[in-house]
RNA sequence: GGGCGAUUAGCUCAGCUGGUAGAGCACUUGCUCGACAAGCAAGGGGUCACUGGUUCAAGUCCAGUAUCGCCCACCA
């Protein structure tokens, strides 16, 4: 316990001097550490951003609200565990990798396999990873020691023997399948990794004519140049209009391939003609059927989508061009009918926006229907839960249709296939066979065939290790929606599968950041703020409260780079508080000072009231993922509470001079409790802050009188319901309104602020005896001179006047005021008032209302009903008094 | 084609289990009164998208409509 360090809190507050002390000394002490403390640990993981990444709006939310809780449970007592890493990125990292590499104009094959990997991670030596400093600069919390890259050596090591194992159990193969192809990252993608984007296209009728028929049968298509591959026709099986025709053979123009007509149910009569060229190397529905038919597959493409020696005249043309070949040649011999215009979705490249092309290789997948039993009933039983909750739909619906994961990427850079190959013999194995002559698959495993071991292999999974035991199950995911089905559902499989539960209880999608206009964040807009330049500009700590204060549950965010200034004030005003309230604390160290030895007036009670409501409704909000809300009752306690009225009512108390030593002991023990009073409910809301913003809090914890060595650690507070003061709250809200109304009195009167004037009160006698009370108070609040109690009911002939409660306030005019304008004013209140009236009596007529309201919701109309009566009785005398006065 | 979400003050959004419409920003007026002009005080501004229903009572519950947005989907 330290006094007060008054002179550490200096004007103006400064973000960036501030935030650069706190961190080292933090994780100097080994705060971001789990620690033992007898209760449940709280374990988080941060959802690895790339290698190759730089903080984003997104992260500065994501990480401020995994921040927020995991700052918050370490208060609470919690064992706190928050794993960070990084996520390598297959494609993401080759990408921008092979771009650096072609400005110096060399090509990853020139450098062969080896050499490029090792230009890769020279270059994550040196450039990967920033993010994670720009996330100290943040200040979250992590525990840097555990830090995971997901091509570590053990991580990696995990990986390899899940493959293994769902080999083993017959969950992973190998096949010819038609995939998502990109033909610019030349890798197959999974379904998750591909865009649909509806497109403006066109649907060509072809005639295909019948072998020894005059005759011909026209087909619809969006991609005619893939007609090259074409190896049947097919019609629906009852179609009266070509039930003739099955069994025939069709003649694909241009390349004069004879082709059979087969009826198969996957045709929608009632689209197009009805009829439809089978591709079965070019389309999935095609290879479907072609399977069913037993039809040739004519792969007509490279893997670079221009056209091969299949595509007899059209061999080396890129796709695009082919197309416009094709129909041409197509046009130029009759065989096309019509174009339609024909709106549909093109597949693109979630990475590189190239239109994805259905192509026919040899893949690897995984067997998904199995791993997604538990990992739906966990959902469906509650033992996975999400918020908010309708995302639990979304999630079943996925699960129910899932299909079979394509896991090879034709890459160099990620988890190398386990798959050991020697003349016709194969072997699965995470290690590599014994014996000469093993050659290893070619292909890498997608990125998220490794991060959806997350929860676990960053614990040490498959070994058996302490951290392992001690924090799987993870306690909360804290990510965005738009990974539910890369990540966060491919993880509940993972979890139920290798570690026999769910990785997590619950998971929290935070919102998606837009910028103000809706549009979503890019690169290309140039409309995403730099995060880094933000803190610079208005500190960490306003940066972390603002997207937590702002960020709608459950809803996008539309990010103004001007709402920031929101934190930066509120940091601003609690700083000031903290100045003025350590420049008054005097010498004694109220860490010492029993409660009990303090006489309390209406208006602490009332602080530590309302503080505790702060505290219940704060850690409320925090529990069920209410983050904006949380945030938003700190701000308003802090600000229009403590500042506006407390200290404010506590200046006359604390007096100006401590040397002062004339007082009279009431006073000095008066003096004393609004002290220890105002350290102690401002030291509460630096606890409640602290998770907010920890720079600015700890700074300031550290330079007023504290218990213990560190905010980062010290207790959270907790709603003490001995401070529970209803009385108290109903008290002060009476001179609050009262204050109010004189300030309102005086500004609608145009009498200028400097200038203080008499007020008479009158009212109950309870009321009076109030406001003599609290006198001290309310006459710098409302810059009254004098404050008479009008005990003997007398009133003065010409005021202006206002009712609080049913008690009158007059302010005397003495020609000081308008009176026209107070005739006014009093009319315009009057009429509001009746207004309200004659709602709540119509109410009251209502007998349907008596008979069927609850009987405190009719008490409470009651009442209303007399409190508007009296105090229009009360405004109408007003307005009488000043009928009779010359202007 | 299916599903989800949104529609409340000029802007961005709160409004939990139905019971007198709130905040921040912006706007108006006035303030250098010993924490804070990054501030203080006082104000103006809303038929809660529309239509119907349930109810004594609907921003809140139900149904439908419209507009916007998102996700999923093998109609070539």
């Amino acid at each position: 316990m330290r006094p007060g360090q008054p002179e550490a809190l200096q004007q103006p507050y400064d973000p960036a001097r501030i935030e650069a002390r706190w961190y080292p000394v933090w994780e100097g002490q080994g705060v971001f550490r789990p620690r033992p403390t007898g209760k449940p640990p709280f374990v988080i993981m941060i959802p690895p951003p790339n290698v190759t990444g730089s903080l984003t709006m997104g992260h500065v939310l994501g990480e401020s609200i995994r921040d927020l809780v995991v700052r918050w449970q370490r208060m609470e007592g919690r064992e706190t565990l928050w794993v960070p890493g990084m996520d390598h990125a297959g494609i993401a990292t080759q990408n921008v990798v092979e771009k650096s590499l072609r400005e110096r104009g060399v090509s990853r094959q020139d450098l062969g396999r080896e050499g490029f990997l090792r230009e890769v991670w020279a270059w994550k030596e040196q450039y990967g990873g920033l993010i994670l400093q720009q996330l100290r600069r943040l200040g979250v919390s992590a525990d840097w020691e555990r830090e995971r890259f997901t091509l570590d050596e053990g991580y990696s090591r995990a990986v390899l023997l899940v493959f293994q194992k769902l080999h083993e159990k017959g969950l992973v193969y190998r096949g010819h399948r038609i995939v998502n192809w990109c033909p610019r990252c030349q890798t197959a993608l999974s379904d998750e990794e591909v865009d649909h984007v509806e497109t403006e296209g066109s649907l060509w009728y072809i005639r295909y004519p019948i072998k020894g028929s005059e005759k011909t049968i026209t087909v619809a298509t969006t991609r005619p140049e893939t007609m090259l591959g074409d190896t049947g026709v097919a019609v629906a099986p009852r179609d009266r209009r070509y039930a003739h025709l099955i069994g025939k053979t069709a003649v694909l123009p241009l390349l004069r391939r004879e082709i059979p007509i087969v009826a198969d149910e996957l045709v929608d009569p009632k689209f197009g003609t009805g009829a439809v060229k089978i591709t079965p190397a070019h389309d999935p529905n095609d290879f479907v059927m072609g399977e069913r038919h037993d039809l040739p597959r004519v792969v007509v493409m490279d893997e670079r989508g221009v056209m091969n020696d299949n595509a007899g005249d059209f061999r080396g043309l890129d796709r695009f061009a082919a197309r416009e070949r094709v129909i041409e040649a197509l046009r130029d011999a009759g065989y096309l009918e019509r174009v339609e215009p024909h709106r549909y979705a093109v597949g693109r490249c979630e990475r590189c926006d190239t239109v994805i092309e259905p192509y026919l290789s040899l893949q690897w997948f995984v067997r998904m229907a199995p791993l997604a039993a538990a990992a739906l009933e966990a959902a469906k039983k509650g033992h996975v839960k999400f918020y908010p909750s309708r995302w639990k739909k979304v999630y079943l619906h996925w699960m129910e249709n899932i299909r079979d994961w394509c896991i090879s990427r034709q890459l160099w850079w990620g988890h190398r296939i386990p798959v050991w190959y020697r003349g016709e013999e194969m072997v699965v194995s995470a290690e590599r066979p014994a014996g000469e002559g093993w050659t290893q698959d070619e292909d890498v495993l997608d990125t998220w065939f490794s991060s959806w071991l997350w929860p676990f292999a960053t614990l040490g999974w498959p070994e058996k290790t302490a951290d392992l035991e001690r924090f799987y199950p993870n306690t909360l995911m804290v990510t965005g929606s738009d990974i539910i089905f890369f990540w966060v559902a491919r993880m509940i499989m993972a979890g139920y599968e290798f570690m026999g539960e769910a990785p997590f209880p619950h998971v929290f999608f935070t919102s998606i950041i837009r910028d103000a206009e809706g549009r979503k964040m890019s690169k290309s807009l140039g409309n995403s703020p730099e995060p880094l330049a933000m803190m610079d500009r208005f500190g960490a700590d306003a940066v972390r409260f603002t997207m937590i204060y702002l960020t709608p549950t459950g809803q996008d965010l539309l990010f103004d780079e001007k709402r920031v200034e929101t934190g930066k004030f509120f940091a601003n005003k609690v700083w000031n508080a903290a100045r003025l309230v350590s420049l008054r604390l005097g010498d004694e160290d109220l860490g010492k000072v029993r409660e009990a030895s303090l006489t309390l007036t209406l208006a602490d009670r009332w602080i530590l009231s309302r503080f505790a409501h702060a505290v219940k409704n704060t850690t409320r909000y925090l529990k069920t993922y209410r983050f904006n809300e949380a945030a938003n009752t700190l701000y308003h306690f802090t600000w229009n509470e403590y500042c506006d009225w407390y200290l404010e009512m506590a200046k006359p108390r604390w007096g100006f001079d401590d040397a002062q030593t004339d007082l009279a002991p009431e006073r000095i023990e008066d003096r004393r409790a609004a002290r220890w009073v105002a350290w102690k409910v401002l030291d509460g809301i630096l606890r409640l802050l602290h998770p907010f913003m920890p720079f600015v809090s700890e700074e300031i914890w550290q330079a007023l009188p504290h218990d213990g060595e560190l905010l980062a650690t010290a207790p959270w507070p907790r709603a003490k319901s001995a401070w529970l003061d209803p009385d108290a709250e109903h008290q002060i809200a009476f001179v609050m309104e009262l204050v109010v109304a004189v300030r309102n009195l005086r500004a609608e009167n145009g009498i200028p602020p400097g200038k203080r004037v008499p007020v008479i009160v009158r009212g109950s006698a309870e009321q009076l005896d109030l406001v003599e009370r609290l006198a001290g108070q309310i006459r710098p609040l409302a810059r009254i001179e004098a404050l008479t109690i009008a005990r003997d009911g007398s009133r003065p002939a010409v005021a202006a006047s206002a009712v609080v409660k049913g008690a009158e306030v007059f302010l005397p005019l003495e020609g000081l005021v308008d009176l026209d304008e107070e005739r006014a004013r009093l009319a315009r209140e009057a009429a509001r008032l009746m207004g309200d009236l004659e709602s709540v009596k119509k109410k009251l007529r209502n007998q349907d209302f008596l008979d069927k309201a609850r009987p405190e919701v009719v008490e409470k109309e009651r009442a209303r009903l007399v409190a508007l009566e009296e105090t229009l009785a009360k405004l109408n005398r007003a307005q009488e008094s000043l009928r009779a006065v010359q202007s």
